[in-house]
DNA sequence: CTAGACGTTGACGCAACGTCAACCGCAAGC
DNA sequence: GCTTGCGGTTGACGTTGCGTCAACGTCTAG
């Protein structure tokens, strides 16, 4: 009573090469072999067939399937492991999810006030005085260039990214965690991977970043984009951290 | 004004073999090249950069960032396509889960009552008289014969398998889809290939396959597997259809 | 005897890099 | 002048689970 490949493939509703593939692995064997190879499957393989389909619909892994098949774990047990693993999937889906419509949002929405708020988000070119004053003409005139230049594209991909960037520190003040965290220290390392996109600025240079800092809270124009004064609080706190380890 | 690749590594936070990858890719070529094939890049080429690791944050591939980077794409349009991949995903994992967590439910509730339930949800050997009258001494005695040949962990699968079998075809009827409808004959497939599985039964032939459907219906044993006699119904109506097509 | 269906064993391809391996260039210390 | 060490380079393989050729054997029906 055995079947052909094919056979054990149409009833299994997986392909010849599949199983090919478990024999090769180990996972499921042929009960015997014939003439050139011919495999032949009997009950038995397909009950362990069953098995491996079994915990493969349920998203389990080759390796970890066939460990549980030589008995050398537990298929209770890699069950609940794998149902870690999928909680910690659904969280980060859910978190891409939630991030890629802040940004379509964001992408849409400044679509039509391009003109007026061409700055916005800026810090440091938004206001072209203070910029002047503090980091000499030539720097404004830099970066003003640079802005300037750049394609309608690459100008709404930047807001949005300077908007998340924003976004991304409101949500970790509001969740309380620590400045010197790993979490703030990410996103400090992001926002001066983000300085150092633009023209005209030192980048990464630690006075500028740390003054940065403090220019977030004592200006309300600034302190706004990052949560009030107590958001870019933090992130002048986040930010001399990182700027005392890094720079 | 131009930096390193491990200062931009630094910088974005990636490794110098990313950088190296995007170069190979085209994604973001350096500003220029010196002697030794030394990669340098300038603001622009971090600008560029920082396009392309928003969208990577966001999930998307990095074909699907080229063709954004090149204008081939719209990168709104290019996330609001991978909203919907994101959302399929999401209801993919939650099925996953729930069947997971109704199998690690099913193999634990099957520990104890491990003598009693043996037969559980055997559908033909659970009853043996029924079945010696139907299919004979020799098939009742070649199942029994295989079921204790199994080992424990064997046993519990196999019911965790039979166990979720029904529970699909339940959810199946009560969703009130069709018998012929595509996922009800997916669900017949797999009900043959269980079948299959069982030594002694002549497994996927026509006319066993559409009595065993009758017999769902008419005896309230089995039809409480599937969900009553409403249930026992389409998991009759639709075995016949897949028969009759397949076997 | 041959065509055709089905079987076999390699081997490449995919996504996005991580991880060697083997080599080169440059600066500092002996 | 030579070694050591750091950082740069270009291949090339490994990862997951098969899909998809390619090239070739085997069995059966006409």
């Amino acid at each position: 009573m055995e079947r052909t490949i094919q056979e054990v493939a149409r009833l299994a509703g997986v392909t010849s090469r599949t199983l090919r593939h478990y024999d090769e692995l180990g996972l499921v064997r042929p009960s015997s072999v014939g003439a050139g190879g011919i495999r032949r499957y009997d009950a038995e393989a397909l009950v362990r067939l069953q098995r491996v389909l079994l915990l493969r619909e349920l998203g389990l892994g080759l390796p970890a399937i066939a460990r549980v098949l030589e008995g050398r774990a537990d298929d209770a047990e890699a069950l609940r492991a794998h149902r870690e693993w999928l909680r910690q999937e659904q969280d980060r889906l859910a978190r891409q999810l939630a991030s890629v419509e802040a940004t379509i949002e964001s992408l849409e929405r400044t679509e039509e006030p391009m003109a007026e708020d061409m700055f916005d988000g800026f810090d440091h070119t938004r206001y072209k005085d203070e910029v002047e004053e503090r980091w000499g003409k030539d720097a404004y005139a830099t970066s003003d260039a640079w802005w300037r230049g750049m394609g309608d594209d690459e100008r709404r991909d930047w807001q949005a990214r300077s908007a998340q960037l924003g976004a991304d520190w409101i949500a970790a003040a509001e969740a309380g965690i620590a400045p010197d965290s790993d979490e703030a220290q990410e996103l400090a390392r992001r926002h001066v991977e983000w300085l150092a996109g633009i023209p005209g600025t030192p980048g990464a240079v630690k006075e500028y970043v740390t003054g940065l800092g403090e220019l977030y809270v004592a200006d309300p124009r600034f302190a706004a984009n990052y949560g009030g004064e107590q958001g870019a609080a933090f992130v002048r706190d986040a930010l001399r951290v990182y700027a005392e380890a890094h720079l």
